[in-house]
DNA sequence: TGTTGATACGAAAACGGTTTCGTAAATAAC
DNA sequence: GTTATTTACGAAACCGTTTTCGTATCAACA
């Protein structure tokens, strides 16, 4: 078995409180007694074990991050941003993946309210307005900080970007560019970012004067590329193309690579993106990026600061502006 | 507070044990009293306190997932993998990141000695040869899996790609493909999957006559940019690059658009990469893909086994195929 | 000399479950 | 009618820490 404080206690003939005391290293006990204890405890390999003190404590050490999915640039870097600085906090991540399915987004958050995370980051899922879960777990004073996919019905702190005014700035960058007609390619659901994001869009291109389209995709990626595929062939053709959400630049690159449609002369495109790879894409994408790796670590940082005193997290809203990185799906040189 | 099996034993007038057993369903309660039990647990929204459990069962339900990178195609979607099987384990997953920083993998591992996690999986950093800790993780009975960055020192289990034959199907496919002189762009350091990888392709070189070049990168990309730079600018310029891990392609990308050197007709090339997108890129880049997901749920399943019974670890050794996806980057049709 | 006040440590009660063991009552076996 | 067995439950120990409270020792002070 595993050495305990009991263990070490036997060894230097001291009771367990004193051990436990001198490796706290409390004023109750004397110098000479914690290098004695302290030197055994190295000499035995001593860890403490976590759920001992966890349930005495009524703190586990842990944080929650709760994601749609991993595989995406955004919340890969976010959470680098998060575990930037839980490790420099001596917390421990744990990483739940909802998978956009709602009901796995109950359960998980359902299971938090018993003290297994001291707190919780969270990107919600799409495709529901049911908040019941979230509204539960702040009543059970489990600290919750939402980033980038917030629920504004939750009255929680959070970290998102400037999404209202990156529509309109997609939007102005095509117009600017020639584009006369212009679709938005958005997600059905409730998201905030989203609504946003389409809401500036929208207003953009109310303030030139042109009609706005919106086209719902979904998670499935033949489904999108159908969609996208009838909208790219179809008569009446966008010349400019917003997308919401990563994920659905390859099902547009895809179509327009397989039915010949050169970008950017035939049709402009820009996405919602942290990508990397995009300035690699042929053409290169043009993005609006999130800043994925500061949005993560803001949250975190808003976490701490309530763990470690008690902070009000309902007033802290933070918006970290996104860039548009220009490139030639939207851009002839 | 938090509502405990001690509030629900008072108000139905039990005894703690009789509702903990309850709870459990044991066969010592009579079918009425666990009616009552769930019906009042349910009731009162009773969640069990997981370090109670914990600390008495000696289990965390639990496990960790420890990896340089997550901002990288291929451990993203172990993850996946990984979290699939253990969410239907009901365990729950904690991500650790080293940054490829064996002082921080170190402390990582040494932590979990004490029962935080109740099973490792893990790919270890490049650049070092030290594995104390893990040997130490493994003597004090904590299972290990190792996935892809395997640590062959240690006797455990571990699920792997065929490396070699794959490094030996890279370097043949460029030979096909008509390239005369092929460079590999290598890591520093002791990871046995680039030196697999690496001794596949030359191999492969030898048996067509060829000379093999190496040339190491780092994890700084200004660095590698620089060195691929000098490579494809210099005397003596190779015609095929294989890249060994996905960080090498856009640096390697990023010189020949900016040094526009046309791929494939001057140079081909072909990295090991998950990266979806590669179809997209330009030219779509010829990638040697693992099967991320699946080496994920294989090495998290063969995790599960050894934690339901005494399995013993040290002899399984599954290796998960990767897969040739011939695009234009080698190849022009 | 008696009182105070540090100082340094120990005993024991938590924390919230699980598990072993004991036992009363009911039933079965002889 | 006595003994054996099952059923259903309770009491208490225990997991490894933390924390409160008590106390013995010794110096300091009046």
């Amino acid at each position: 078995m595993s050495v305990t404080i009991k263990k070490i206690a036997k060894d230097l003939d001291l009771a367990v409180s004193t051990v436990s005391k001198a490796l706290r290293d409390s004023h109750e006990i004397s110098a000479e007694t914690k290098a004695r204890v302290f030197e055994h405890a190295a000499k035995l390999d001593y860890i403490p074990n976590p759920y001992a003190s966890s349930l005495k404590k009524g703190r586990s050490g842990n944080i929650a991050v709760v994601l749609p999915e991993v595989a995406d640039s955004f919340f890969s870097a976010a959470i680098n941003g998060i575990d930037s600085v839980a490790h420099e906090k001596g917390y421990h991540t744990m990483v739940y993946l909802t998978h956009e399915d709602i009901q796995r987004e109950q359960s998980i958050v359902r299971e938090f309210r018993n003290g297994r995370v001291d707190g919780v980051l969270m990107s919600i899922v799409a495709n529901n307005a049911k908040y019941e879960h979230l509204r539960e777990l702040c009543a059970s004073d489990v600290p919750l900080v939402f980033f980038d996919r917030v629920c504004e019905d939750i009255p929680t702190a959070s970290v998102i970007t400037n999404d209202f005014e990156s529509g309109y700035i997609a939007a102005q960058h095509l117009i600017e560019k020639g584009c006369k007609y212009i679709v938005f390619l958005s997600m059905p659901g409730e998201l905030a970012i989203i609504k946003h994001r389409q809401n500036g869009y929208q207003q953009a291109l109310q303030d030139h004067g042109m009609e706005p389209r919106i086209i719902y995709c979904t998670d499935r990626e033949e489904e999108n590329i159908a969609v996208i595929d009838k909208l790219l062939t179809g008569e009446h053709k966008p010349d400019g193309i917003i997308g919401s959400i990563e994920k659905i630049t390859i099902p547009v690159y895809t179509v327009c690579h397989s039915r010949n449609i050169p970008i950017p002369s035939a049709i402009k495109i820009i996405a919602f993106s942290h990508l990397q790879i995009a300035a690699l894409l042929n053409p290169p994408l043009t993005t609006i990026a999130q800043p994925a790796f500061e949005m993560g670590k803001a949250a975190a940082t808003i976490l701490f600061k309530t763990l470690a005193k008690k902070y009000d997290l309902k007033e802290e809203k933070i918006v970290i502006p996104s860039v548009l990185m220009m490139r030639a799906s939207t851009h002839t040189d």
